[in-house]
DNA sequence: CGGTGATTTGAGCATTCTCAAGGCTTGTGG
DNA sequence: CCACAAGCCTTGAGAATGCTCAAATCACCG
């Protein structure tokens, strides 16, 4: 059923943008996909990242329309699946059900834990959450051991998901790297060398936020 | 069945706090409460305010504790359905699954619009903002007319709310004070004097924020 | 090899925060 | 009824943080 209604994108590719019309269930199936809102002027804010498996329901209380847009940040493959389908999946499905709202309750505490520290946290802290975060969701930092992973994001976007430009974050990035908290390769492979530093900057322990995001 | 599960609070009580265990669905009967998470140094980010009729879910994936913390703002009556009953009716009254999803929506979609100004608005655009969209809430505004509501809390509220500290919550609603947008009295009325500009600050109209979070 | 987009760094500026003190309102106890 | 305490709002001054503008470098891709 998935597949059906899977296609392809290119990375950077805009799939719905906010007020369009929509009555579907946007799965990613694989790769990248950013939640975002704009203000008219254009700064946008990244509400969320989708990562492969995760689902979003985006629209807003008119049932009609979307209340987010939704862009590929790396090639990937999304499903959008129409409302009634789903509807009639989770009536055949019923475990389904269970399954929606354990994604539903993954998708609002990541979303509460990013608010505290966009409202909050300095520059340093919001880093550091960010990456923890990611770490969390795909998987990295399992164990203690594994603590590098892929982030397959620009630092213009790690700005738009954190509240900060990107001129900012580059220069936060580069001043935890010096001070040995965090290594980039290739732009894009971060390891994180102090875990407990990290943890400490931004609030919360891996461990603790596993717990709270994981399904 | 919300009357037998329903309790008063006076106003600044805690009620649950993150992390707390819990299975239970928070339905706002009366009053303002506050859905909240805070940094370990206390540090706290207001995700969401309940306004009578609100209902809210605060589980965190693991099915058992909460990952937020609720507390009343204004004295309030507050039901906590246990999971297990809300369930039940939920397989007994249909219609309530559809208020859920209209429930959920509206609270994605605010939260997603005060995040887009958390992390992207200076301090008057981020106040523009709460101010339109608790009018909004209140149901003051339904015409151009009505633009005064009563708005029961306290500027540091505010700031947590908004991501900004109470002093400078004052001071920007001092200076909007004096520039005729808005205008309050016994520290607790707000009117909005000039919408319009209000509305241009914020980056959105009452019309269409009405259209996207009044269930 | 040129072109595009991302990162890096500098300099100066704008915004917001912190610390501090004073005033106002409300509620409480004498 | 008055005195006092507690909480909230207001304002000032100076410091910290993050932004804007600008230019140079780097990496990747056709």
């Amino acid at each position: 059923m998935l597949t059906t209604h899977s296609r392809h994108y290119a990375a950077g590719r805009l799939i719905k943008s906010d007020a369009d019309e929509s009555h579907a269930i946007y799965v990613v199936m694989d790769g990248w996909a950013s939640i975002f809102k704009s203000m008219p002027e254009g700064q946008t804010q990244i509400i969320d990242f989708g990562l492969p498996g995760d689902f979003f329901d985006l629209t807003a209380v008119d049932g009609a329309t979307v209340a987010m847009g939704l862009e590929t940040v790396t090639d990937a493959t999304i499903a959008a699946v129409p409302l009634a389908e789903w509807l009639a999946l989770e009536r055949t499905v019923p475990q389904l059900a269970q399954v929606n709202k354990i994604e539903a309750a993954a998708i609002r505490t990541r979303i509460a834990e990013r608010m505290l520290r966009l409202g909050r946290g300095k520059a340093d802290e919001r880093l550091a959450y960010a990456f923890l975060e990611m770490g969390v969701r795909t998987g990295a930092m399992r164990d203690d051991t594994m603590n590098c992973y892929h982030m397959p994001v620009t630092q213009q976007q790690i700005g738009e998901l954190m509240g900060l430009t990107a001129v900012h974050v580059c220069r936060t990035l580069r001043r935890m790297a010096r001070q040995g908290l965090v290594s980039t390769a290739d732009h894009i492979d971060l390891c994180i060398c102090d875990r407990a530093a990290l943890e400490d900057l931004a609030g919360i322990t891996a461990e603790t936020l596993a717990q709270e995001i994981q399904p």
